[in-house]
RNA sequence: CGCGGAGUGGAGCAGUCCGGUAGCUCGUCGGGCUCAUAACCCGAAGGUCGUAGGUUCAAAUCCUGCCUCCGCAACCA
């Protein structure tokens, strides 16, 4: 039973270069808000893709003597590219565009041309600032003591000819959008910058092709140009579910999208510039853009030219996918920026992943072995003192959805964690191993056993979209069948079986040597 | 006066919209427990909330000025 679609989409990577901790967080968090909505009944599609035109591809590509397209190939595909990252950090998406794929360069000359056509976008000379042996263009606010800011030489007027798109002409339809729909965009914080920054001083129509570099999707009918990043990138959310193509028909279906993620330095493409662009397709506009903070790295942005960047398999192959993940996911707020540090993620993962929910799993699933075997049995005997976990456990799918919905990833965990928190202290309140002395309270000890395992249970399936491997890994240990691994199954106490069978196994988080740890990634570097 | 964000106990953050005992996590110190991954539970110390003024019975919270840090300024998540 499908509760509609749900359609979900990530920003379309720039792959210059391997991809590092920051693309890893929003895949991540993108793929959480999927898996999410997929076990609360919705049909999904969840895509993620590659922006592989441009000139700074060619380049690198001629720097290193191959093709742009073999260029890209190897860092898509190649042996430990995104392909590999993404497999790797456990990524569930449905999809994967490469606007090198020819269903997407098709659909991108349809595009152009249809909007040529009906006049959105027009022939003009495009005027400014250039630089010959780079071949760029600069604004005069980009220069560097007015000189070009990549080798610093004369730059000079000059004028080339090229198509723009009329921008300026749905200035007034977009900030109409900001006012009827306050929540289109979000974090509001980014809506004040749009504003004043751009649409208050008023919207200028946008360069849309290049005859400066060849790297790109060729305009069909006036051969030296090629489709500029606007046309060419933001309309793969579309082209993905097969848009003005035949290779996929699910348009009608996805569309309009019900949110993009993206960082912060792009919300201005994705605010105004792609509902500008939909405006004029006549197509509806998606439902909302989210822009996440940053990372940060030493107090200031990652960047791969002063090497300033996190490897995020480093990472995962030394503390795991799941520890990462969860790291990334909770100790941010999604929508501002963070400090990212190697101490950060192991104080983060001992304390919230082995001290509180492993060893929690662990202390619980050794006590049902010693004190029964591994089966509890039917007779069991409830107590008041149980009320304040009970009902903590039993309100937690409401608070992880409330937090869901706001993209409040952090707070989400912080909620489920609050719970396994109380499981803890309950063990403290209720001294099983006092319990077990008695053989008259046998029943009652069964019942605080019980107890535990049911509220690990609910934690771990609203973990799921989070920790999936480590879910699962739960589930094996507490004795928990698929049918109760249902976002339902955790919305009300009481669906594991009474008499259910735990089994030993491994542990789920080992401790980390914060010391030791920090010493050895330092070496790595 | 380009725009935006931030400045809260040792560290990282919440609280600021809708003024009224300053909260959380980590760290530190003391205690408890022994089921567990030297984990868990309880308690304590530590901040007059960047700064100078203003409004108010009352301001971290509203208003004004200033200082510092960060980001953006037409493709670095």
């Amino acid at each position: 039973m499908s509760k509609g679609t749900y359609y979900i989409t990530t920003p379309i990577y720039y792959p210059s270069d391997k991809l590092h901790i920051g693309h890893t967080y929003c895949t991540v968090a993108t793929d959480a808000m999927a898996r999410y909505k997929r076990m609360r009944g919705f049909d999904v599609m969840f895509l993620t893709g590659t922006d592989e035109h441009g000139q700074k591809i060619e380049e690198k590509a001629a720097a290193k003597g191959v093709t742009p397209k073999q260029f890209v190939d190897e860092i898509i595909e190649g042996k430990g590219g995104i392909l590999d990252l993404w497999k790797l950090m456990n990524i569930s998406n449905d999809r994967f565009i490469r606007t090198t794929d020819d269903y997407h360069e098709q659909s991108v000359q349809k595009i152009f041309k249809k909007l040529y056509e009906q006049d959105d976008i027009y022939k003009g000379s495009y005027k400014g600032l250039y630089c010959t042996p780079c071949e760029s263009f600069w604004t005069e606010s980009q220069l560097v003591d007015g000189k070009c800011p990549d080798c610093g030489r004369e730059v000079k007027y000059a004028e080339e000819e090229a198509y723009f798109f009329r921008l300026s002409k749905y200035e007034k339809r977009i900030l109409e959008l900001y006012e009827n729909q306050p929540d289109f965009l979000e974090p509001a914080s980014r809506k004040n910058e749009m504003i004043n920054n751009f649409l208050k001083p008023g919207l200028e129509d946008l360069c849309v092709s290049r005859t400066t570099f060849t790297w790109g999707v060729p305009v069909d009918f006036d051969p030296g140009h090629v489709v500029y990043v606007w046309v060419d990138a933001l309309s793969n959310y579309l082209t993905a579910l097969g848009y003005m193509n035949d290779k996929y028909d699910d348009v009608g279906k996805y569309w309009p999208a019900d949110v993009h993620f993206v960082g912060k330095e792009i919300v201005r493409f994705h605010a105004i510039i792609w509902p500008s662009m939909l405006m004029a397709l006549d197509m509806p506009l998606p439902k909302k853009i989210y822009g996440h903070g940053w990372l940060l790295l030493n107090g200031g942005k990652m960047s791969k030219s002063t090497g300033n960047v996190v490897d995020p398999v480093i990472l995962a192959d030394r503390y795991g996918v799941d520890a990462l993940r969860y790291f990334l996911l909770r100790e941010f707020p999604f929508g501002s920026d963070g400090s990212f540090s190697n101490e950060l993620l192991i104080t983060r993962i001992n304390t919230d992943l082995a001290n509180d929910l492993g060893n929690l799993v662990s202390r619980t699933v050794a006590m049902v072995i010693k004190y029964f075997g591994g089966t509890l049995p039917g007779e069991q005997t409830e107590d008041g003192a149980d009320d304040e976990l009970l009902s903590s456990a039993g309100a937690l799918s409401g608070a992880v959805e409330k937090q869901m919905e706001k993209y409040a990833f952090q707070n989400a965990l912080t909620e489920i964690f609050k719970v396994t928190s109380r499981a803890n202290k309950y063990i403290d309140e209720t001294a099983p191993w006092v319990l077990a002395k008695d053989e008259a309270a046998k029943s009652r000890l069964a019942r605080v056993m019980y107890n535990l395992l049911e509220t690990i249970r609910i934690c771990a399936v609203l973990l799921k979209p989070f920790v999936p491997e480590t879910s699962e890994k739960i589930f094996a240990q507490i004795g928990v069948e698929a049918d109760i691994t249902t976002w339902e199954s955790a919305e009300a106490f009481g669906r594991l079986p009474g008499t259910v069978t735990v089994t030993k196994g491994g542990v789920i988080f080992p401790r980390i040597d914060l010391d030791k740890e920090l010493a050895a990634l330092a070496a790595q570097e």
